[in-house]
RNA sequence: GGGGUCGUAGUUCAGCCCGGUUAGAACGCCGGCCUGUCACGUCGGAAGUCGUGGGUUCAAAUCCCAUCGGCCCCGCCA
């Protein structure tokens, strides 16, 4: 069997002169050699069509027993996925041979001379046309998923978007610096992934949740300009957006105030979004205060691709006869509501299943009205007064047609609420445009949250976030009124990146994890090497990370984070090819102290 | 940890509600024929622990319970 023969030899029997994809009708008359992948065989018996593909893309070969009976005997062995070297003539193609469906289908080649690089087995799964395959599947074949054109495209853009970046951060004068995988345990934060140290028996490094601490501390170091493309580790659960390891881009300056950040960073998107996708971006992005994003969209990364903007709508029900309102209002709590147009029509059943859901999963009321001229329709709209209709009119302007969807309840349930039916009406009634990216920032993030669970102050974004200069006097007296000096990058509902301004003083850093329970004992023994950092002329810093993935996502227009990962893992966070995470030899378990309790 | 959903030839799926002979289809695979196809065509063939375990029944892919796995979501996570 010569083909099994060839197949042993480490290197192919010829140079390759042409990726597949590249030839065109300019090509004609060229000797080619090339290598590829067996995409599909088309055997008439004695002329055989093979389309060979590379991460190039696809040609025709044309296999005649006329011109060369060693090659067509080629064609004849060859199969599906088969690993194909070729010598051939570039010709063009007859006319009403052309197909119009490929980039090569003016052209074809005519082997000459052709070698079984390796043979293969038949793939378990179509690698062409359609997306059918189980992603377990795919994921256990990873190799052969990664071939289809689909998954080189956006594994290519996600490269073309890093390109993007990195000539940006480069001509601005940023300092590529690595940071260490094996670091230390943070007590903030998501939990951390840990790796046992030999040498320290019963100690272990953490794996970075993100190089924060480090970014900061080479600031100190005088790197004035830093980015890295790191890899961040977190060991939560899974989402279709979240894996345990993921990429950041990774950036931090001296002495930048918010409005720099921004700026470098809106020309860094702009750069990644000609590399990865040929589109300009407007800038500068529109700001949005925190407040601002909760009270109209109730979502700190609004959808800004429609409409459907939420009002507070408290004030036009004071002293309303309806009881429900009535007790929401004395109990300080709100109403607010939002207007669906008139094109847009809910079913009652649509409506009930909506406050169904409502009530069983956060204890809310939902109440609607159906907007006519004079009286509004609905279960509760006997209650409503003129007056109230008057006021609520004044507020929402609804018009003939529309539905008044109403919330009931403490605002820091309500908002979020509405904000989430708000973009489930939004995708059902497609409201909204496909085509757009709506960027912006939403900046005046609160410095502190009150968990609820741990009884005290937790970081809204991070311990080492400054707060706004006008609100350090609060930290004393109303410490949940304070603003932070951080901001995220939103696009269409996204959160693409965030950032702050950090601490750069000690005391400060100390005052900041007192509040947050953190006395200086302990903040010694977790953060001493940031806060003694901090003591030698720590220059003012602050900077920002961006989501590689999330960005892959958009420029790729995938929902999928596993679509622009080459190797990504299942939901319990398992990879199907390697089987990782495994069991491991006992030997290794005792060198590393470690006792296995199930 | 919780909710939803799916699991049947290599792949995608039908059959499941309403239990009843040999569990079907398409693609793929194997073999034959075919010199202009491009999802080639055409003739024939092989291929299934119905995720796993238990239960109900004369009889289970089908009904019940448990369990494992994929996906989506909540919690968790910036």
């Amino acid at each position: 069997m010569p083909e099994i023969k060839q197949a042993l030899m480490p290197t192919p029997p010829w140079r390759r002169t042409d990726y597949c994809g590249a030839p065109r009708a300019k090509d004609a008359g060229r000797e080619v050699a090339l290598w590829g992948w067996v995409a599909t065989r088309r055997d008439h018996g004695s002329l055989i069509f093979i389309d060979l593909r590379d991460r190039e893309g696809i040609i025709q070969l044309v296999f005649n027993p006329e011109h060369d009976a060693a090659a067509h005997a080629v064609a004849e062995a060859a199969r599906a996925e088969f690993y194909l070297a070729v010598r051939g003539r570039v010709v063009r193609r007859s006319e009403g041979s052309v197909n119009a469906e490929l980039p090569t289908g003016e052209i074809e080649v005519v082997v000459t001379a052709a070698e079984i690089l390796n043979p293969s087995l038949p793939p378990p799964f179509p690698l062409s046309g359609a997306e059918g395959a189980a992603e377990e599947v795919r994921l256990k074949f990873r190799y052969l998923d990664l071939r289809r054109p689909e998954m080189q495209s956006n594994l290519r853009r996600r490269h073309q978007a890093l390109r993007g970046a990195r000539a940006y951060l480069d001509a601005h004068g940023f300092i590529e610096v690595e940071t260490p995988i094996l670091f230390k345990a943070t007590p903030e934060g998501a939990r951390d992934y840990l790796v046992p140290s030999r040498v320290n028996p019963g100690r272990f490094y953490a794996l970075p949740q993100s190089p924060q601490l480090l970014k900061q501390i080479l600031m100190v170091g005088g790197f004035d300009r830093y980015y890295q493309i790191a890899r961040c580790f977190r060991d939560e659960d899974l989402r279709a957006n979240r894996q345990p390891e993921f990429s950041q881009i990774d950036i931090e300056m001296t002495g930048p105030r918010p409005e720099d950040v921004h700026e470098m960073a809106e020309g860094m998107m702009a750069s990644i979004y000609q590399y990865a996708a040929e589109t300009e971006i407007e800038r500068p992005f529109p700001r949005m205060r925190y407040d601002d994003a909760m009270e109209r969209y109730g979502s700190d990364k609004p959808d800004l691709r429609f409409g459907l903007e939420m009002r507070n709508l408290s004030a036009a029900f004071a002293g309303t006869q309806f009881k429900v309102f009535a007790e929401t209002l004395a109990r300080g709590e709100q109403i607010y509501g939002l207007v669906l147009p008139a094109a847009c029509q809910l079913s009652r059943r649509e409506l009930d299943d909506m406050a169904e859901g409502l009530r069983s999963r956060q204890a809310l009321g939902l109440a609607w009205l159906k907007i006519a001229p004079d009286a509004w329709q609905g279960p509760i709209a006997k209650f409503i007064s003129d007056q109230e209709r008057t006021r609520v009119a004044e507020i929402a302007a609804p018009a003939a047609g529309d539905t008044l969807l109403m919330i009931a309840g403490a605002r820091g349930k309500v908002r979020p609420a509405l904000g989430d039916l708000r973009l489930r009406l939004g995708a059902k009634f497609d409201l909204i445009d496909r085509a757009a990216l709506k960027f912006l920032w939403v900046v005046d993030f609160p410095l502190f949250d009150f968990s609820e669970e741990e009884k005290r102050l937790v970081s809204v974004n991070h311990p080492f976030t400054a707060p706004h200069p006008d609100d350090i006097g609060l930290l004393d007296s109303e410490p949940l009124k304070a603003r932070a000096l951080a901001y995220d990058m939103v696009l269409n509902g996204q959160e693409m990146g965030g950032g702050s301004i950090r601490i750069h003083n000690a005391e400060l850093q100390l005052r900041v994890f007192e509040l947050l329970g953190i006395g200086r004992e302990e903040a010694a023994v977790k953060f001493g090497f940031l806060l003694d950092a901090l003591g030698f002329g720590a220059p003012p810093h602050g900077g920002i990370a961006f989501g590689v993935d999330r960005i892959a996502m958009m420029v790729c227009g995938t929902d999928s984070l596993r679509d622009v990962m080459a190797f990504p893992k299942t939901q319990k966070a398992v990879d199907p090819m390697s089987g990782a995470p495994s069991e491991v030899d006992p030997r290794q378990l005792r060198e590393l102290s470690i006792r296995v309790a199930l």
